[in-house]
DNA sequence: TAGTACAAAATTGTCAACAACATTGTCAAC
DNA sequence: GTTGACAATGTTGTTGACAATTTTGTACTA
């Protein structure tokens, strides 16, 4: 049988399919993936199919046990806690770093993004990727502007490691007070207060945190 | 031919022998691996080699391009910097953090260890791994015992990246002023400083960082 | 000599089969 | 009824072969 034309690998294909689907809930924690049923589902042999579980194993999505193939990781309470810790520490710092870097066109993107986020969810259609995605888009203007690349991966790899209980806890949330911190941080960021800015960023992600650790806390079957 | 026994899987085998001999400055950056090469080498098919290969893409060693092979990933100084200003911010944090909760044990450990610094750097035989063996070791205990499991292994991440690196410039080194600067922090951690001890880390840091960058921008060749 | 088209070789991507290991189910012994 | 050996089944680890792609070598033309 003569093969298709394949101007993307197998491998990634089903890696960004697979990372999708845990990241966004389709695939839960704790799951037992098994090989042949994925090859079954992407019509390709073996060999694909384990070389994107070993990517979403290094990335820590997935856990590869010896013989014992791939298990959707699961991440506790404390991970979680541990994770956002972090990024109260990162995203502080990136728009920090970046305040002095943004020009207008960045700011008037900024608000763009930020009326975005208003507009859904006032929409309040019960749907959370799209509010989650502008949200994203928001904090990524920063990190991707604050001139360190590396800041800008590790907070990207943490962000997508903590999307599936994030979005858990959006069912929850007070969509109001969130635009109102990015705001504050918007207008920090005009003024060129770039420690304020941090501050604020800082506050506004302990807030996020500490929402969903509540949420956690009532939901432990999560 | 009947297998010999596999407690540890090929790949495994294979992964860490190659990421040892990058880290390390065995293997150049901008080096091509090639499959077959390392099949010989390694006496076993190419799947537990691909295998190796793609997480060696995944943290960043190596660089997988479509049917180009692998070829190990270079850094530029850029680079080297940006890694520096995330190893100031964390492990700054992770001494804060990390204080109140060391022991009188801990502090004994790493008095110990900054000792064997001391010593090493003395007997000064040229060289180098005993040297950074010691310093790594100094530096893990803090972010080992701060509490927080993430920037634990986001810095050891980074220490891996830069680590052939740094060996070039500890060639240069005045090892006296590090084994100082230890000590210091040493004695604010022992009095409880916490955000004392945090800030001696950034300057221990920093201190490093231009000395790599000055011995970096002396030797573009590298 | 420089440049180009094309064939040959080398290399990577994928596959299907086999070997090693883990899990499950069965059955006898107590 | 419980326990432990052991076969049966299912899953993962590894392999060698083939397909697709890239690189290299070569002859031809301007």
């Amino acid at each position: 049988m003569p093969k298709k034309k394949s101007c993307v690998s197998l491998k990634q294909k089903i890696y960004k399919q697979l990372r999708h689907d845990i990241v966004f809930g389709r695939i839960l924690p704790g799951e037992h993936l098994k090989e042949a049923r994925l090859t079954a589902k992407f019509q390709c042999s073996r060999g694909p199919v384990r070389e994107a579980f070993n990517q979403l194993d290094s990335e820590g999505f997935l856990v590869l046990l010896q013989n014992q193939g791939a298990v959707v990781s699961k991440t506790s309470p404390e991970e979680i806690a541990d994770f956002y810790a972090m990024l109260e520490l990162l995203e502080a710092q990136a728009v920090e770093w970046a305040t002095p870097r943004l020009n207008v066109g960045d700011i008037e993107c900024l608000e763009k993004i930020n009326a975005d986020i208003k507009r859904i969810s006032c929409a309040d259609n019960g749907s959370i990727e799209p509010w989650s995605s502008a949200n994203l888009e928001f904090h990524r203007l920063f990190r991707q502007k604050c001139g360190n690349g590396q800041i800008d991966r590790i907070i990207e790899d943490i962000r997508m490691r903590i999307t599936r209980y994030r979005h858990m806890s959006l069912l929850v949330t007070a969509y109001d007070e969130y635009v109102l911190d990015h705001e504050k941080i918007i207008e920090a960021v005009r003024l060129g207060r770039a420690e304020e800015a941090g501050c604020l960023m800082r506050t506004h992600i302990r807030r996020a945190k500490d929402v969903l650790m509540e949420f956690l806390s009532k939901f432990p079957d999560f």
